[in-house]
Formats: structure tokens, C-alpha cells, sequence
DNA sequence: TTAATGACCTATC
DNA sequence: CGATAGGCCATTA
């Protein structure tokens, strides 16, 4: 970890608020950068994520789009490997490769 | 310090 | 329903 500013970087209060998500459930990345203090950091949450630390304690399969897609950019081993990851979890996908948000879409906390 | 980047989101057609 | 364009903002070079 680098140097960070006193209080958190925001960095880490994604990587934080994606540790929640529970098992068997997704997120959003609006809904992470919601959870984790800012509506409008949804597309600072992809950057986290693509710098992630330590994907070991970060579950970041978790987190798909508004779509209820998986990132094409998904850096640790391609999207078969997230889709893969939350099918042992026992998220469906539909024919079109989507994710039915209104079943797995996490709730909060 | 300025400019560029990106695993997004919303509104619009 | 799908596709496009513009906006957003922390972080990095």
C-alpha cells in the first residue's frame, strides 16, 4: 500500500464495501460507489478494482454492471473465470449472458 | 500542475 | 429493445 492520506483513500473504502458482498449475491459498481460514499464514483470503482491489491480478500467477480453483465476487462483471468466463479455460487445467467439483478443483486448491508 | 485514463451510468434517439 | 454520446471523478504520469 502506498502512502495514503490520513483518513482512507477512497481506493480502499471500495475495496472495503466490496468485501460485503455476500456469498451468492452480486453488486453493481454504481451501488459499490454508492455504499462506499459517492454516487458518482462508479467508474472510479472500475479503476479500483482493475488495480486491485489482493484479489484473494477482494471478491471483485462480484461486481458486474447495470446490465447485469461481467466486465469484458476483468483482469485476472478473463470473464469465462468471473462467470465461472459466481456460477459455483449458484448465480444463473440467461441466454444472453446476463445476470437477473432483481434475484442476486445484493440489498446492502 | 495539467492532461490523460478507465472493469461505469444516464439520457436520448 | 439496442446503440450512441456526454458526463463523472479519483488516480497516475
Amino acid at each position: 500500500m502506498k502512502g495514503m492520506t490520513l483518513l482512507e483513500s477512497v481506493f480502499e473504502k471500495i475495496y472495503n464495501t466490496v468485501k460485503k458482498i455476500p456469498y451468492g449475491k452480486v453488486a453493481t459498481y454504481g451501488q459499490i460507489a454508492l455504499l462506499s460514499g459517492n454516487p458518482r464514483w462508479a467508474r472510479v470503482v472500475g479503476y479500483a478494482l482493475h488495480v486491485n491489491p489482493n484479489p484473494n480478500e477482494i471478491p471483485c467477480y462480484r461486481v458486474v454492471n447495470r446490465n447485469g453483465e461481467i466486465s469484458k476487462s476483468f483482469a485476472f483471468g478473463g470473464e469465462d473465470i468471473q462467470r465461472k466463479l459466481l456460477e459455483m455460487e449458484g448465480v444463473k445467467f440467461d441466454e444472453n449472458n446476463r445476470i437477473d439483478l432483481k434475484k442476486y443483486c445484493w440489498r446492502g448491508e
